[in-house]
DNA sequence: CTAGAGTAGTTGAGCACTCAAAGTTTACCA
DNA sequence: TGGTAAACTTTGAGTGCTCAACTACTCTAG
């Protein structure tokens, strides 16, 4: 938990405070652009974010401010709202995900190796509450 | 890091938060039962918890008025106070402590064998920045 | 013995999140 | 068809932490 911790506050200072992002942040201008039409359900983001659905409506907040998502309403049902990626959204998303990415690739080389680094994955993987895929590597 | 988010939630939810502990109110009485004299300096708990300095003086704060630590004045160095557990503090870390490894334990068999925890902790160990023995099983 | 640097701790402001409660829309079933 | 349960989201209040700036003490070198 405090390996976390640490390693998260690391990796957000190199690259992403500097533009005024959290991991949150980055990790939903991700999912939002691999996501089919690069739009997911507040739900949706709940379940990849583990945020609670408000934590998830204050992210957007400053994502729409900072106008890198927009808001676009649901034909067929009125109680969703897309948070669909701008191209301003996806632009940053390029800038910084290359540079987040090499600096998190960076530091696990030279301490783990590449099998190691899949093991590791793996066990994190099956302890409980916690699907495959919530790795944003 | 998502995996601990949740994880973390769970074990508070279950034993901790009845009391009015944080993860990190029970990991303080822990390191401070273990230390000898049942006393640490601050900056001992700003290493031990990964915590910045103002985080472990509001943590303290809370625990002091709970009844379950106290500030001693440290002869010799005027700049430290020591935190000290209290017999209150040592008798619900006894209470929540039991419950709460015994949840953490059941929590990882089942799906991790003895081996597979050992060599998590290893992996998660190598992690930079991150030292061993900062896991509180 | 004094100036500077270093160490220990606190404080105020702010941030990202949580919980509980609510509003609104949709689905299901008698 | 109407009523109730469920799904999706927001809001207000509160929490646990961080950062930056500060005070207070101690050590070291000249």
């Amino acid at each position: 938990m405090r390996a976390q911790a640490i390693l998260r506050r690391e990796l957000e200072a190199e690259t992403l405070t500097p533009r005024g992002l959290t991991i949150n942040d980055f990790e939903t201008l991700l999912h939002l652009s691999k996501a089919e039409g690069q739009r997911l359900r507040r739900t949706d983001l709940v379940g990849r974010l583990m945020l609670t659905p408000s934590g998830v409506t204050r992210l957007l907040e400053g994502l729409n401010e900072a106008g890198l998502t927009e808001n676009h309403e649901c034909d067929g049902d009125a109680r969703v709202t897309w948070a669909q990626l701008t191209s301003a959204g996806a632009e940053t998303l390029e800038c910084v995900g290359v540079n987040h990415t090499k600096r998190l690739r960076s530091l696990f080389r030279g301490t783990l190796s590449e099998d190691e680094v899949a093991q590791l994955s793996e066990l994190l993987g099956r302890l409980p509450g916690v699907g495959p895929g919530s790795c944003a590597g």
